[in-house]
DNA sequence: CGTTAAGTTGAAGGCGCTCAACCGACGTGG
DNA sequence: CCACGTCGGTTGAGCGCCTTCAACTTAACG
């Protein structure tokens, strides 16, 4: 079921029970198809649902003077846009969808409701919403201190251990929808050098990448070229993995959960 | 008084009144001074207590596997560390003061308690967070997008304008303890290249800069080859702006605050 | 007055850019 | 069914921003 990404990406939390995955699954219901190049939040805006990400890959951008596109996040199946939008006051920069997908517009009534009612699900709002800002640090880190090779390599080893985590990668491999223009406005480069390191990096035997999919042929040493640590995504380890194996929840075994 | 700064940089959400700035004043008490190239956090530490900054400036930086820094954040007179610590694990980056100055170490158990207490406060330090993300993703942007000179003249806005946000700039005056080294290591440029960068500014009539002092001397030409608009900081306009004037609170005038 | 950190200047080189052309896949319409 | 237009990917040539290395000046401070 598409919803349970939603579940699987909050789970990573590691802070909520039964009931609260059943809310969660329960306010992910209703997705609608759009289509690459949608428009799901535009600069100035004041938004007054909070949209989910089904299915499909959005991007958060800003545009330059001259009209150059800077993308500044990824939204991939599970990432919800803004969960706190009634904090701030308009949105500072756009969302668009870079391939076809499903979403769910959540009335911000629905969120505080849900929110005040289970407080492990606001706790693990929260702990997206900084998650997020780490991301953000990560690529701010990258563009300014790693070459245009490291870059895309730690990119790749960041998407595709962010869709292992709500089980959208098996193999070494995921969906890959951003162009090589695409990708070259996340890293701040030209589209012409993004393809010579991309060559690079399928010619060093790092990388398969084509028809919209992503396979990583050699993840240690793409991730040591990259220098891949994944403390900056936050997961937190929980005893039992068994999300996702067959969708359905098993009494949790109880094990003492103990901070590591 | 120096913890004025506090309730002058929150207040900037706002959403204050009366007794919640008192309740910040007091819990700003107790500065202790710290010199230059004092760790207040390091990369991996779990701490316990928020770090609220009264006087001089702080960096948020990760190393390079070759020991270089990144700077990936400034925390200015008012500004909190973290005041979420408690919501993700170990921290994935450090802190440290770049000049002399005068830190609160406020317990975790504080924070828990008056963010209870006060709602407003509770939401008003989330506020802060929100801002400090898009301050995040204006930097990549800058980096992602503009050249060094614009750049820099976009750093040097932004540092402007926040400390005039809590009353520390006046006639277009700052305090700017970074060495050159240090801007280089924030725009991910070589400290060579932010001299040759700095000497086009201050030939181009925009700014004097020397003895940890910003000179904005033509900030709407400054603002232009930057690019700079505030938005991004979102801060709120109250319809009266008389904090800081004589530390005083007066009854507030009522005027309608209408949405712009 | 010596020492150290910060700032300044010059020369040479490389990473990534722009411009431009071309290829291939795909979808659409005549 | 083929022609054609479009979009994404690929390749080459030349250039420029920024880097590295190195030396030197200035400022700050004991």
């Amino acid at each position: 079921m598409a919803n349970d990404v939603f579940v699987a990406k909050l789970d990573q939390g590691g802070l909520l029970g039964p009931r609260e995955r059943d809310a969660l699954r329960n306010l992910a219901q209703n997705g609608r198809a759009v289509a690459r190049g949608h428009h799901l939040i535009r600069q100035g805006d004041r938004p007054e649902v909070v949209f989910l990400v089904l299915r499909g890959w959005a991007v958060r951008y800003k545009l330059t003077p001259d009209g150059q596109r800077q993308i500044l996040g990824m939204l991939l199946p599970g990432d919800l846009c803004h969960p706190q939008n009634f904090v701030l006051d308009a949105m500072d920069h756009g969302i668009v969808m870079v391939s076809d997908g499903e979403i769910v517009a959540i009335p911000k009534s629905r969120m505080v409701e849900i929110t005040a009612t289970y407080p492990a699900i606001d706790k693990t709002l929260w702990w997206s919403t900084l998650v997020d800002e780490s991301i953000l640090r990560e690529w701010l880190f990258s563009v300014g201190s790693r070459d245009s090779y490291a870059q895309l390599a730690h990119l790749f080893c960041e998407l595709h251990t962010r869709m292992a985590g709500v089980g959208l990668a098996t193999g070494g491999r995921c969906a890959m929808p951003l162009t090589q223009t695409d990708l070259g406005e996340v890293l701040g480069i030209s589209a012409v050098h993004v393809n010579r390191v991309v060559q690079r990096l399928r010619g060093d035997g790092l990388i398969a990448l084509g028809r919209g999919e992503l396979h990583i042929k050699d993840l240690a040493r793409l991730c040591d070229v990259a220098g891949f640590d994944d403390a900056y995504l936050h997961r937190r380890p929980r005893a039992e993995h068994d999300l996702l194996v067959d969708g359905r929840e098993r009494p949790s075994p109880r094990q003492p959960s103990g901070a590591v």
